[in-house]
RNA sequence: CGCGGGGUGGAGCAGCCAGGUAGCUCGUCGGGCUCAUAACCCGAAGGUCGUCCGUUCGAAUCGGGCCCCCGCAACCA
């Protein structure tokens, strides 16, 4: 079987700088990368912006840039934040990229001599400023012909347009729902897709008028590709179908199908419907998930410009590093439903959970060997103990939980064992153990027991929090980085190095106190 | 009846799909320890699981009605 794992974000539409949205699906996705990079794996991770249409166009305008610098100054934001949050994609894929261009074209063609494109006639209620079709159903008030999003008039306009023929592939969607009960997740969304394709597909209208900034509808050129037909594509344009489509070479094949392409809910039906029918056109295999997270609140209210609450991850980065944030998003609510990023909930979570119990745990521990072992990871007879099969168990749950992508539940079993292994030092009480010579062999083993659950601990939490990780890899003395780890990951609980010297200790996670938090914290996030 | 998600001790959540002692974190109160980042450990108080009805020996969990909150509705992660 094939060792590759295919990852994708979805492409980030560039009119405006990235969030905590876009931040959220993209610290998963890097998650899973290098939780699949540890188990060995061939993994490819793409992430990316789109880049054309009239938005962007106009944003432009006013920004008095030509429309490719624009994308050019805010795609820099997007790499800069990424590498500010250790995401490590092996691919970044823009949509005005040449070779996606050129793929995009190429695959209209192919549909349709297909068939499966047509040239049709599209009707609809047309705000001109807007330069948008609304249906009478998106209509607020049917008998009000006004544009819901500017409330000016609206006129009934037809015209030509071509069509992808998205309802042939009712009945192969269904089918593919129905065999392959893992692709809607998580599976509470699959009841609205399955729904909505039961009330009857209608055909894609894929052109648009044509935009300077666009991708040129290759069978007209009066028109431009509809931006989703166009950004969908990328997730095979960017790993070479163009070259397998004109017989050149098969490495599209090596990374085809995506194993899981993270989305947030309100692309869904984009990535759900629209995309698998495309694949189904283009005669490809259709991917093995669709992964569709939830949404942000930030204080409680709906995160929007107008109210001026979107929260911007670099300040967060900044105040509190960047796998504060990568762990908070993860670890306060269920991979997939809604969460609220409140600042007191965040400040709470790295107080209780990352200084207190994991940070503690490290500085607890490793001051204790110094004092009691000169350093040195004490030579053990490796016993059966309590942390010993408690950890073994918190491994095999969280293998489980990491591959169904519940990343909440991997980390709540994490921190299981890290109270497990406080608790443990407490009934076994070294400081008391060190006060007696004849103890010493007891001592040794419980602080063994201890560092060897702490290594492990630094394993499981590796993919969420690689720069702590690194340092808690150098603190244990394990001549390591998250990145080498791959080649030998030593997974088992036993495979601590006795005799290793360890690192210098350093806080892993100073707490943040009150003052910090009240004064600049929320007036700098809020002010973004 | 457009489609869907949710309403669980003071706060935030899990549990519901595969009914059977209501669980976790924070907060509060009390105690213990002294290795540690005023951290760690133990104990206690606190819930008629939105509401009404039904199925069942038994319902937070299944079915139905109602109330409230939130998304989607074909370019907001």
């Amino acid at each position: 079987m094939k060792n590759k794992i295919y990852i994708t974000t979805p492409l980030y539409y560039i009119n405006a700088s990235p969030h905590i949205g876009h931040s959220y699906t993209t610290i998963a996705a890097d998650v899973l990368a290098r939780y699949y990079k540890l188990k060995n794996k061939d993994v490819f991770l793409m992430t990316g912006t789109d880049e054309h249409g009239q938005k962007i166009e106009e944003a432009a305008i006013t920004a008095k840039k030509n429309p490719k610098d624009f994308a050019d100054e805010v795609v820099e934001k997007y790499k800069t934040l990424w590498a500010k949050l250790d995401i490590n994609y092996d691919k970044f894929i823009r949509t005005t990229d040449d070779e996606h261009q050129k793929t995009v074209q190429k695959i209209i063609e192919i549909m349709f001599e297909k068939g499966d494109i047509y040239k049709g006639e599209y009707s609809g209620w047309y705000c001109t400023p807007c330069e948008t079709y609304f249906l009478e159903t998106e209509l607020a008030d049917k008998n009000q012909k006004i544009c819901p999003d500017c409330s000016r008039e609206l006129k009934l306009i037809s015209e030509e347009a071509f069509f992808f023929k998205l309802s042939k592939y009712s009945d192969d969607l269904l089918k593919y729902f129905e065999s392959n009960k893992d692709f809607l997740s998580p599976n509470f969304r699959a009841k609205e897709m399955l729904n909505f394709i039961k009330n009857g597909l209608k055909d894609l209208c894929i052109t648009r008028a044509f935009l300077e900034w666009g991708i040129p509808f290759p069978l007209d050129k009066k028109y431009s590709v509809y931006v989703w037909f166009d950004a969908l594509i990328n997730y095979i344009s960017g790993i070479g179908f163009l070259d397998f489509a004109n017989g050149k070479n098969d490495n599209f094949k090596n990374i085809w199908p995506c194993d899981v392409h993270f989305v947030g809910k309100e692309i869904y039906k984009f990535h759900t419907v629209i995309w698998p029918a495309m694949l189904l056109s283009l005669g490809l295999e259709l991917p093995k998930k669709v992964f569709g997270h939830g949404w942000w609140t930030f204080e409680g209210e709906k995160m929007s410009k107008s109210r001026g609450n979107v929260i911007d991850p670099n300040d967060v980065i900044a105040k509190f590093g960047k796998d504060a944030l990568r762990f908070f998003v993860l670890r306060e609510v269920p991979f997939g439903t809604d969460g609220d990023f409140c600042m007191s909930s965040f400040v709470e979570k790295y107080n209780n959970e990352l200084a207190n119990e994991l940070g503690n745990l490290f500085s607890r521990t490793l001051k204790m060997l110094e004092k009691y072992t000169g350093g040195i990871v004490p030579e053990v007879k490796i016993t059966q103990n309590i942390l010993r099969e408690k950890a073994n168990e918190t491994k095999i749950f969280y293998d489980e939980n990491m591959q169904n992508i519940d990343f909440f539940k991997a980390l709540a079993k994490i921190w299981e064992l890290i109270r497990v292994a406080n608790k443990y030092i407490e009934d076994e009480a070294p400081w008391k153990l060190a006060k007696n010579e004849a103890d010493k062999p007891k001592l040794d083993e419980v602080l063994f027991n201890v560092l060897a659950t702490m290594r492990l601990i630094t394993l499981f939490l590796q993919p969420f929090m690689p720069e702590s990780a690194k340092k808690m890899l150098q603190q244990l003395g394990i001549d390591e980085t998250p990145e080498t780890l791959k080649k030998n990951a030593m997974l088992n609980w036993e495979d601590l190095e006795q005799n290793a010297r360890i690192g210098e200790i350093t806080i892993l996670f100073p707490r943040i106190d009150d003052s910090i938090m009240s004064d600049s914290v929320l007036g700098d996030v809020k002010n973004n």
